[in-house]
DNA sequence: TTCGAGCGGTGATTCAGATCACACATCGGT
DNA sequence: ACCGATGTGTGATCTGAATCACCGCTCGAA
């Protein structure tokens, strides 16, 4: 396994990253029992309904959060960014997965099997907390999407908040007011519940006010607080 | 206080019921410091938007959780039932409180802040991963909900998931395929997310197709099947 | 009793967005 | 260069549900 052929520095800047806030002992504990993989485009790490098998923290890339239904319409959840873990909810609950993850590019992440974790977390409280930290974040951000979601039934709207979301995402980054669009109208759609058609109307329309300006693949936000006066509308 | 006028026999059995899956030091530590009031119907334990200052424990009754828009449209996420937990994300995070709590029903309650609570469950392992469980929880109920919300675009199928739910949840009662109707349409139409009207309309459909037949504020659904075959459209 | 507020029921109208049906661009592979 | 796959752009059409406007009922307060 590539896991164990890592040398320890190279693991050592990778916990720094992951588990910063957690104690050396605690880091070094899990570090031991974590496998780490790097894994392509398009992998799905675990599945809805899926019985738990244990945790996957995100070290790099980002993974793509969704939920299906029968039907075979998808909604994108969330994106996850390094540093985040998934599956927390399942494991300590034992019950199924809720969602898909899939990467969205090549990631590495470090599995955690449920029975090591759940005895981590009996034999130290520190960790019990660091991962209800973690599930916390992810139950904030699911009630705001569900909010977001329902309470604006403007597609337009919907796509506004999520655009003013990235430049926040984006807001250290070197270019603000300017997003690297990564992913399709398709998926757009899926994120905010309209179909692809819609989106690419919408972009239309966005465009013609102004609103945003693309070249190729990056979108340039010029006056962000246009953009806001949609929300609320 | 009426929390510290109640015997002690009281207090072991409304302990029993809530803390059930909790050692006995555990449940005692945190009777120590829980306020246990009983609130009339309505009354708001805490508002969207808020700081975190504690959890409530809900002992008898049920309390409504439910977010708003800035517009004032309203998306009530669930229902809460006695034994379950609410703030824990946001006290454990320190973000503000997600949704809003409203009593439903006079409820019997226990509170407790967050700096007692945090300080047990850093001293206690088990406290923190019976949180952990209650969350999970709370996340799992939030994800099906948003899922079957989405998923799902005709109001049809929506009032069919909710009617089942609601059989799911009396299945144990003493009369199973009947439910006790209480809340007004439009509080569903917050449950599902569409126009009062369209509810009354719905359930207009609903009775005129023979799914279910309504008594006073008495639900009755004789076949189950027949709903469950508006799912899944 | 009367009044008024809140809830339930129903019609008429309107519209945002889904859906269908294309055409076109881009790109990687054989 | 050819091809298929995948993503994008745009019209035409249709429809589910929001919205508006109104009526009647019930129940509790004055």
């Amino acid at each position: 396994m590539a896991t164990h052929t890592v040398n320890h520095t190279q693991r050592l800047a990778a916990a720094d990253k992951t588990f910063c806030d957690l104690s050396p002992s605690v880091a070094s504990a899990l570090e031991e029992v974590a496998l780490t993989t790097t894994y392509p485009t398009g992998a799905v790490l675990f599945a809805e309904a899926q019985a738990p098998r244990g945790v996957f923290m995100v070290r790099r890339g980002r993974v793509k959060l969704s939920v299906c239904g029968c039907d075979g319409r998808t909604l994108i959840l969330r994106i996850v960014q390094a540093g985040e873990v998934l599956g927390i909810a399942s494991v300590v609950s034992g019950r199924e997965y809720e969602a898909t993850a899939e990467t969205q590019e090549p990631c590495e992440i470090s599995f955690i099997r449920q029975s090591d974790l759940m005895r981590l977390m009996r034999i130290d409280g520190e960790l019990a907390l660091w991962l209800t930290r973690h599930l916390s974040q992810d139950y904030s951000s699911t009630c705001r999407e569900i909010r977001d979601l329902m309470l604006s039934d403007s597609a337009s709207e919907k796509l506004a908040r999520l655009l003013v979301g990235w430049l926040d995402h984006n807001a250290e980054s070197k270019n603000p007011g300017q997003v690297k669009l990564a992913m399709t109208h398709e998926e757009i759609g899926q994120m905010i519940g309209t179909s692809r058609e819609t989106v690419t109307r919408l972009f239309a329309g966005f465009k013609k006010q102004h609103l945003i300006q693309q070249n190729g693949s990056t979108l340039m936000i010029p006056n962000r607080v246009a953009l806001e006066s949609l929300i609320t509308a």
